[in-house]
DNA sequence: GATACGTGGGA
DNA sequence: TTCCCAAGTAT
């Protein structure tokens, strides 16, 4: 049987590897022998997150934990502290979690083997992919927002399945004996991240442009379709700048959902129309005990979640009575000590707006 | 499969 | 200003 799509499927994969060996972008993580952790390291940062960011934060953390021993050993909050701006905290939960997995179920070693390492917290079908072909050699495919966005094109598919993408992803990196599978598959998406972008894509600079159907159409810019946005709710949230005898009242955020496990200023999320100071006396003393006499409003700050907006708005506040001794989720912080907390933006924001040491 | 989950940059 | 988006994962 002489299928078509066999020369072509070849011809592209020569055709990327050859473009990828000259126009590779110089990254850090890019490393001749590179370390399983690293690699890891670099994947789950990257996930979601712009590689501009992550340059200068992934050398940041080497610097703090430069192997994966170190951060298995190191506490919980020091890490979510050194994750602190970007975003997704979950993944630093999950990658502290899995490394110590490593340590302890591995004896250290991150596992090569794509099952079991696909079962550590954080790990994904992408990053279980990429760790492997990259850091081990192994011809696992990878499908991440450019392979879907560069085979949607070549294939001119409106919306092609996650069943149809790793399967032409694992052909691809299987084919011509599965040699150099890190850099096929980074090949993949390099061109997804600098020539076959979302908008005005540089076909004319394409090494498989020849090769493309969403080109021959003229439909790159239409390929994949976009799903159309939803509106974002919104949400007011009183919150509390305590300040007590120089410290203010801290607490941390469950470790479950939004901004898990992250320390925030104490709010009440505003519903209606009531009054700011007396929704956030009201809501403190109910949700902690706490007895609070209600000043200066400050400058509302708007912050964007991906899926919700959200208004604070800061209220100065004295302090009349507490009653949560023992409740390690509530701490005071010495206003000149509030960078040791990993505080999300808005909430460092807010800090600023106080004079505290927010930046 | 749909939805929750952060942030900052660019158009 | 507003919207889109960036090397995804868990549920």
């Amino acid at each position: 049987m002489n299928l078509p799509a066999e020369p072509t499927s070849a011809a592209r994969r020569e055709a990327l590897l050859a473009w990828y060996d000259e126009h590779r972008r110089d990254l850090p993580w890019r490393e001749p022998s590179p370390d399983p952790y690293r690699v890891w390291l670099s994947e789950v940062m990257l996930q979601q997150t712009r590689v501009e960011t992550v340059r200068k934060r992934y050398r940041e953390w080497l610097a703090r934990f430069p192997s994966l021993e170190a951060l298995a050993e190191a506490d919980g909050d020091e890490v979510l502290k050194a994750w602190e701006g970007l975003g997704y905290y979950a993944r630093a939960r999950n990658l502290h979690r899995a490394v110590r997995e490593v340590r302890d179920g591995y004896r250290g070693t991150v596992p090569d083997d794509p099952e079991a390492f696909r079962t550590l917290p954080g790990v994904g079908r992408y990053t279980a992919g990429a760790v492997m072909s990259i850091a081990f050699g192994r011809p696992e495919p990878v499908v991440d927002g450019n392979v879907r966005r560069v085979l949607a094109r070549w294939n001119d598919d409106p919306a092609p399945s996650d069943r149809d993408l790793w399967e032409e992803a694992g052909e691809m990196v299987r084919a011509g004996g599965g040699r150099r599978p890190g850099a096929l598959n980074q090949a993949l998406m390099e061109l997804g991240a600098t020539v076959c972008t979302p908008r005005s894509p540089s076909c004319d600079a394409c090494p498989v442009a020849a090769t493309c159907a969403a080109f021959a159409a003229g439909t790159q810019e239409e390929r994949p379709a976009k799903k159309r946005a939803r509106s974002v709710p919104h949400h007011e949230i009183a919150t509390a700048l305590l300040l007590h005898e120089g410290s203010v009242l801290l607490r941390r955020r469950p470790e479950e959902g939004l901004l898990g496990g992250m320390w925030e200023l104490p709010g009440v999320r505003l519903r209606e129309s009531v009054d700011v100071r007396v929704a956030l006396a009201r809501g403190l003393a109910e949700e902690w005990g706490l007895e609070v006499l209600p000043g200066d409003e400050l400058e509302p700050v708007s912050h964007a979640f991906t899926h919700l907006r959200v208004t604070y708005r800061p209220v100065c506040c004295g302090l009349a009575a507490e009653n949560f001794q023992g409740d390690p989720d509530l701490v005071w912080c010495p206003v000149d000590e509030m960078d040791r907390f990993a505080l999300p933006v808005a909430q460092r924001r807010m800090a600023a707006l106080a004079g505290w040491s927010g930046r």
